[in-house]
DNA sequence: TCGTTTCTGGACTGATGAGTCTTGTTCTCC
DNA sequence: GGAGAACAAGACTCATCAGTCCAGAAACGA
């Protein structure tokens, strides 16, 4: 294996990647991505095999990236006041989400559904699905330590994720990237769900 | 202009409807099209023009004719309790959301963004904008009726919206049609939603 | 029944794109 | 410096598909 061979496959998945998540699988074609790389077609071939494998392999490793640019839940730091926690997280998540790629991600494994339904699965684990596990996980502590009153921290914090994410992953899946909030936005975005969040739920002051 | 003529093309709009929904634009030929509903290549040519044509003409007419199964909020009766009211609304719009038929076009739309962005645009405004603002006028009524304290309609009812929808949709979205809720499973989707709703935004009992 | 319009069936064109092959070049390691 | 691997460049095969063309059949209106 050359160095300079890694180097060609990163240069391939890059070009690739840009290629597919600006206008789709079918119309990219593997010319167009060896060109954009500077690399010939027949490296692609032996790089990946095939269109199809290069696809699956970009969007498998792309999920995983997203799922590490998310962070974890912050340490429960005595009884403080539990909002400031949520909120860092909420803005961290909502962040994260409405950033061009992951929503042309999100674009694309959607329209490939019926192709490539262990691509959709994967990017639903590894993304709102995992989103809401450590929601769930930071809820139930909060809940241990008395600031919330929950029966059952899974179901609620599914229904704050979707009070914080619903309005602006519609808008950005429909109206595209045009419709990004900004960081203003969104911070207002999750200051207004949390008020709701803590109306139904909270225990006490406020 | 014959009679047969109209059948032929509602026909043709049929199996379009089935072929684009099930796998998308690309992987659908004219030929395939022209086969299922009996009809000549030739005379999908005459009545669409083009297959773009023809694509565009089915999603803009599915869009339309999936805004209008959507009910409208029933009218206010007097000062009886607000739940059943919203509950109805809310359960009826929801099943229609998660149809099958719906969740393709959603998903085919979304996978097209960038090639019709007018379409994605339509789409929003017909489906999830006009549901919300249905909502916001519903809740609106109610708050002036007393039964809920609120400040902004519309942003409670986006709210709520997503505290139903958000969960089943960005599932079925992911996960395809085997994870489309039952009609009791919708029925609690919005009951768990509502209970959220109520303990924030209500006024007297519960 | 006659003339017109519409449909059929299938052949045809032209373009495009996945994947292969060939020839020659450039690395890397020994 | 020489052997073998990885690469470049581009020609080539093969299949597919949008859109056209045409000759004949069928449906319609008067």
């Amino acid at each position: 294996m050359r160095p300079s061979s890694l180097q060609k496959r990163e240069a391939a998945l890059l070009a690739a990647e840009r290629q597919f998540l600006s206008t789709g699988y079918e119309s990219v074609t593997m010319d167009s991505i060896a060109k954009e790389c500077g690399v010939a077609k027949q490296t692609l071939y032996s790089h990946f095999g095939s269109k199809r494998a290069l696809f699956l392999e970009l969007v498998t490793a792309k999920t995983v990236a997203t799922r590490r640019a998310v962070p974890s839940p912050p340490a429960l730091d005595s009884a403080g006041d539990p909002r400031p926690l949520l909120r860092a997280l909420l803005i961290a998540q909502l962040t994260t989400v409405m950033s061009p790629s992951v929503l042309s991600l999100r674009r694309l494994v959607i329209g490939e559904l019926t192709r490539s339904p262990e691509l959709a699965a994967a990017l639903y684990e590894q993304g709102p699905r995992r989103a809401i596990v450590k929601l769930a996980e930071l809820i139930a502590e909060l809940r241990d330590a008395g600031a919330l009153r929950i029966d059952d921290p899974e179901r609620a914090a599914s229904q704050l994720n979707w009070l914080v994410m619903g309005e602006p992953v519609n808008r950005a899946m429909l109206l595209g990237d045009t419709a990004i909030p900004s960081a203003p936005e969104i911070e207002a975005q999750v200051d207004s769900a949390l008020e709701v969040f803590f109306a139904a739920f909270g225990t006490g002051g406020d």
